[in-house]
DNA sequence: AAGTGTGAAGGCCTTCACAGCA
DNA sequence: TGCTGTGAAGGCCTTCACACTT
């Protein structure tokens, strides 16, 4: 039995993507200690779910592991990469460079992954034409001319909550392949592109509910 | 039938409670907007989900609506900050004064619904000492001592992977109630602690998962 | 007439359990 | 023997449908 990798011919469940997230995150975090092989058992417990539920995850993919043995980490982490679509760099635009913004820009986690911000937009005059990472800050409006000449394919959206969803329409008018959104509300986006959103303040809130209730619950 | 909160007997889905805080970053949209009342048909619509699971959603904690008429939207704020314990403040201490740290202190969602940051920890010589909103940024080594005295309940950690495990257990010793995680490691807390956490990369994983996969998917 | 509240049905995801391979 | 891969079972969440209320 070997490492097969099939595409995910099946319908995968929302939740498997994003653990295959973090069982990319576990693996590269073995390998950089040496680990040769894992288990889902291992990978399980790490990560807080059961050894049926990493295999099930996997085996949507392909088959990866080798009985007896587990899986061979320095095999695993190129497949998980494929299957995620970050064997390849990929090109972001960021609109809002306010404070948030600003620290997405020098987040070090999205560079590591292969996320490189290579357009920056704003609406404030004054940000407007400045510098950033080597890349000059541009108007809103110059959103539909940018992103198709410069290739660009995810959009992250910092923009404050009324502002959201005209640059998001921006976006997609020019061609843009997904929206990553932290405003605070919920976007409508086509069919076709992919969206997904997170709400700083919603999680806080989660947060909050969960001890309230007294009910410890792990959340990503 | 009237306006009757319950407690939350039944085990509400963990879908639910998320949800929850949807519906009532909306409502606080539409009272801005100075409408009277709304429905499980405008709230599914504006949220992408159906009338039905809004329902549903709020059945769990009580019956909120008026059959005929809808939800009133000056009763259902209040309720819904109740069951998510928003209907109150927080003391929030913030470990890891970088630049995403630094953002989220800015970041005016957090005070909005109620989260205060009373306490900073670093363990940078650089920072400790220094002033950030009143507040002196202290060494993590205080936390076990300042947070009991401080009535600090949740802690934000910001900090590098690395580092992580080690500011929750100090948490955790501390008596935090609750951990909100930005760091891209999942972290063992004990049973009885809140915990939700947020791997920014990992994020952005399932966008480009969804684009090379094309299915447009919807992740909050 | 309009819209909620909720049992029942349906569907999706997780867990189980074990055949099969190294 | 040890561990994967996977059909089958189980459980949880969502959707349906309609009685009931204003």
């Amino acid at each position: 039995m070997g490492h097969r990798r099939k595409p995910p011919s099946a319908e995968v469940p929302k939740a498997t993507a994003t653990r295959i997230s973090l069982y990319l995150r576990y693996l590269q975090g073995r390998e950089a200690v040496g680990a040769p092989t894992t288990s889902s058992q291992q990978l399980g417990e790490a990560l807080g779910v059961t050894a049926a539920q990493v295999r099930k995850d996997l085996g949507y993919f392909g088959q990866f592991g080798f009985p007896g043995v587990g899986y061979k980490i320095s095999h695993l982490i190129p497949e998980m990469k494929k299957i995620l679509g970050t064997d390849r760099t990929w090109q972001v635009a960021l609109v809002g460079i306010g404070n948030l913004g600003s620290a997405l820009v020098e987040y070090r986690g999205f560079e590591r992954q292969g996320f490189h911000f290579t357009a920056f937009f704003d609406n404030n005059p004054q940000l407007i034409g400045s510098r950033l990472n080597d890349y000059t800050i541009q108007d809103i409006e110059a959103i539909v001319e940018v992103v198709p000449r410069e290739n660009i394919e995810l959009g992250v959206i910092a923009v404050p909550a009324g502002a959201a969803q005209g640059v998001a329409d921006r976006l997609v008018d020019a061609g843009i392949l997904g929206i990553f959104n932290f405003a605070p509300v919920v976007l409508s986006v086509p069919v076709g592109v992919g969206y997904v959103s997170i709400d700083l303040a919603v999680q806080l809130e989660q947060l909050s509910f969960f001890v309230t209730h007294q009910h410890q619950e792990t959340v990503e």
